[in-house]
DNA sequence: GTCTATAGTCTGATAGAC
DNA sequence: GTCTATCAGACTATAGAC
C-alpha cells in the first residue's frame, strides 16, 4: 500500500523541484526556450532526465512553471510600486515604469524570454495571463488618475494594455542591452512616454 | 549536364511556390505556428512533403517567407498612409493607426500570428526586422511632428517603438475579436492613445 | 524507495532513392 | 513529383546504485 510521505521527504522533493525550476530559468535566460532541451535543463540541475519527469508531467509544464514564477515576481514588484508608492497617480506610474525598466535592463536575457522570445507553444496561455495581470495593475493607476482629474477621460483598459505593450517593446528591442548613460536616457524617455500615453499634463508642457 | 530551365517551367515552379506560401499562411492563421507541421501545410497545398522541400530548404525558411510576405504587406500599407496621407503629422498618425487596427481586426488569426503567437525559433529574427520596420515608419512621423512643433521634444525612436508595442498589444489581447460598436470603440481609443503617446496637444484637451 | 543511467518508442523534420 | 529512411528530441520503461 502507499504510505504518506514523511515531512522530510516532502521537503527534499520540494527543494529539488525548486532547484530544478531555478536551473531551468537560468538555462532559458541563457540560451532561450528553443535551445532549452530537457536534457540540457537536467544537466544544469545535476539530475537525470527521468528525474525531471518526476517533478513535471511534461516539458511544457516545466516551461509554464518557469515562466509563471519569473513573471509573477515582476508583476508583484510593479504592483507594489503602483499601489503602495507615494505621490499621485502620475508619480506612481512614472516610478513603476522606472522600476520595471531597470529590472528588465539588469536581466535582459530573462526579460527577453518573458516578453518577446519565440517560445514553447505551451506558454501562449501563460503569457496571456501575464499580460492580463500587467494590465490589471496599470488599469488601477490609470483609473485613479482619471478619477482625480489628473488624466483625461479614456478607456483605462486600453491605456493599460498600451503601456504593457509599449514598455515591453521599448525594452526588448535593443537586444544589445544599453548601459550607463544610454540606459538612463532610455528609462527617462520611457517614463516620459508613459506619462504622455496616460495623458498626464506635464507631458505636453515639457 | 544541367540544362537551364525553360521559362514555362520556371513559371510553373514559381506559381507552385506562391500557392504553397499562400496555403501555409492560411494554415498558420488557422492553427498557429505550433500546429502548422510541414505535413499539414503540404496537405493544404495539395502536394507531398517532399515537394515542399523542393521549394524551401527547411521548415523555418518557409515560415520566414510566410511571415515576411504577410508583414511586408502590413508595413507597406501603414507606411503609405503615414508618409503620403493628407494632413499634419498628428492627423496622419491617427489615420495610420486606424488603418492598421481595422486590418488587424479583420484578420485576427493572421494578426495574432504576426504580432504575438508563440512562434518557430527561426522567426525571431524576422519578427525583429518586422518591428524595426514599423518603428522606422512611425519614427518618421513622430520626427516630423516634433520638427513642426506639433509634438513635444522626445526620442522619436522610443516613441515609435512604444507605438508599435502598444498597438500590437491592444489589438492582440482580446483573442475574441470585438465586432461592431466594440471594434469602433477600440479603434477610437487606440487612436486617442497614440496621439497622447506622441504628445499631440488635442489629447489632453479632450 | 528514490535517484541515475540507459536504452528504447514516438513524432515530426529532413534527406535521398525512385 | 512521391515514398521511405534517417535523425533529433520528447517522453517512457527498466535495471541497478545508494
Amino acid at each position: 500500500m502507499a504510505y504518506r510521505k514523511t515531512p522530510a521527504v516532502q521537503d527534499r522533493l520540494a527543494a529539488a523541484k525548486d532547484r530544478l525550476i531555478q536551473c531551468a530559468t537560468s538555462v532559458v535566460a541563457d540560451v532561450g526556450w528553443a535551445n532549452a532541451s530537457v536534457t540540457a535543463v537536467a544537466a544544469a540541475a545535476g539530475m537525470s532526465v527521468g528525474s525531471v519527469y518526476q517533478h513535471f508531467p511534461s516539458k511544457g509544464a516545466l516551461a509554464v512553471e518557469v515562466f509563471r514564477r519569473a513573471s509573477a515576481r515582476e508583476v508583484e514588484v510593479l504592483g507594489e510600486v503602483l499601489r503602495d508608492g507615494s505621490g499621485d497617480a502620475a508619480e506612481r506610474l512614472a516610478c513603476g515604469v522606472r522600476v520595471f525598466a531597470r529590472r528588465a535592463l539588469q536581466h535582459p536575457g530573462l526579460a527577453y524570454a518573458l516578453l518577446a522570445a519565440p517560445a514553447e507553444p505551451a506558454l501562449g496561455e501563460a503569457r496571456s495571463e501575464f499580460r492580463r495581470r500587467y494590465r490589471a495593475v496599470f488599469t488601477d493607476v490609470v483609473r485613479e488618475g482619471v478619477a482625480a482629474g489628473l488624466f483625461p477621460q479614456q478607456d483605462a483598459e486600453v491605456t493599460a494594455a498600451a503601456l504593457t505593450g509599449a514598455i515591453g517593446e521599448v525594452l526588448v528591442d535593443p537586444l544589445s542591452a544599453p548601459t550607463g548613460d544610454a540606459a538612463d536616457h532610455l528609462v527617462a524617455e520611457l517614463m516620459a512616454m508613459s506619462l504622455r500615453c496616460a495623458g498626464a499634463p506635464s507631458a505636453t508642457t515639457g
